[in-house]
DNA sequence: GTCTATACGGAGATAGAC
DNA sequence: GTCTATCTCCGTATAGAC
């Protein structure tokens, strides 16, 4: 009885969704390295090794093709909300600074779509939403942790935590701009040293510890 | 004896001269909106309302207007590094709050060009050279004058100046990025308190006051 | 599912008249 | 200094054969 003619290992659907996905990894990798406007359907299809034609029969138009980009490559987002999860209970002196240094990591391995989603958002709509969502995520998130810290009793209560989050996060954004390209060994031990002089000064506070200032410093 | 022919007012040098600018304004206004390889010639010239044809006349192609652009609009820096002129005899908790306002001021009040110089660095290699050159500069003044207050004694000694300027900076990019579009009083009063609060926890740090701690927690 | 062929407009850039 | 006209190539997208 012939009835499925699944007589090949792979099914007709696992080829069209492999073939989805290579699309949008020649894409994202292009796009992060020319931008959107300035990458062809034509250079996406050559790096495939396909037919521009067939690129239209994934995606109706190119601009879908970037949104099922950003869908699909955002994984970085659960990535780095995964290293704070379960950690409330732990001391901040003791996690935070693996938490920052995963994070600015989580960033540096995806570069490419953190890269189109922080240019593109300027450009497209659709991209500026997703952005302002990552970065509300991310800052929320984080807020959260130095919240229970707070209750815990470890930072102060009228500590500014959305802005604590917001400062670090941005601190690692840009890190992530003017550093990445670097060979990985110095990237690393930049980033470890950046991050942990911004945790320290931030844990300690920036004063001289002066006879009878800031907190009362012995 | 008829030797200049200088009847009209203004001289054929200083029509070019303005042309120019226009071209370039227009320029820096589509390409800050749609991005470089998104704003087409003609685009720019309806702008300005000549022909496209005249853009050629004056750059000799478009990726010079690009660089022109650049070259002729980035007077943020020399802004931002005013604010900073002659203030390193003064105590950092006096004015170090003006200072980072003032930049982040700076900053949205130039956003065609800081928008523009952030998204086209990432594709265009000497825009990031110039991008990379801006974040330096400013870091280096910062830098600068933060250790001058450590050497006035009212900053700790060991207090790692480089990576604060830097935090602060991209702090600002980063507020700058996510809240432009706000309207004017409410992005400054978002400004004014997100800028206080982290030069505050910056200052003091964020640690509880719990007794005899502050650099080794009981 | 993939390719070939092609439509159609728009891109950057040039030549030459005024 | 500015415009008109035009060249040539490349852009996205479609139709239809295999």
């Amino acid at each position: 009885m012939p009835e499925t003619g699944r007589t090949t290992r792979t099914t007709r659907r696992e080829q069209a969704e492999a073939r989805r996905l290579q699309i949008i990894d020649a894409a994202l990798n292009l796009v992060a390295q020319h931008g959107y406007a300035g990458t062809s359907t034509k250079q996406i299809a050559q790096e495939v090794g396909i037919t521009e034609g067939l690129i239209f029969h994934y995606f109706p138009t190119k601009a879908e093709l970037l949104i099922a980009v950003a869908r699909q490559r955002m994984t970085f987002l659960a990535e780095a909300l995964d290293l704070l999860a379960g950690l409330d209970d732990l001391p901040a002196h003791e996690v935070l600074g693996s938490i920052v240094l995963g994070w600015v990591e989580v960033i540096q391995s995806q570069a490419d779509i953190v890269t189109m989603l922080l240019t593109e958002s300027q450009t497209n709509a659709e991209l500026g939403g997703a952005f302002r969502g990552v970065v509300d995520e991310l800052a929320g998130a984080l807020s959260a942790y130095l919240t229970s810290r707070v209750r815990a009793g470890e930072l102060r209560t009228d500590l500014p935590v959305r802005a604590s989050a917001l400062m670090f996060f941005s601190s690692l954004m840009m890190f992530f701009l003017t550093n990445r390209g670097l060979p990985p060994e110095e990237w690393r031990a930049r980033a470890s040293r950046f991050t942990g002089e911004m945790l320290d000064t931030w844990f300690r506070g920036a004063l001289a510890p002066t006879a009878g200032r800031t907190a009362e410093p012995a």
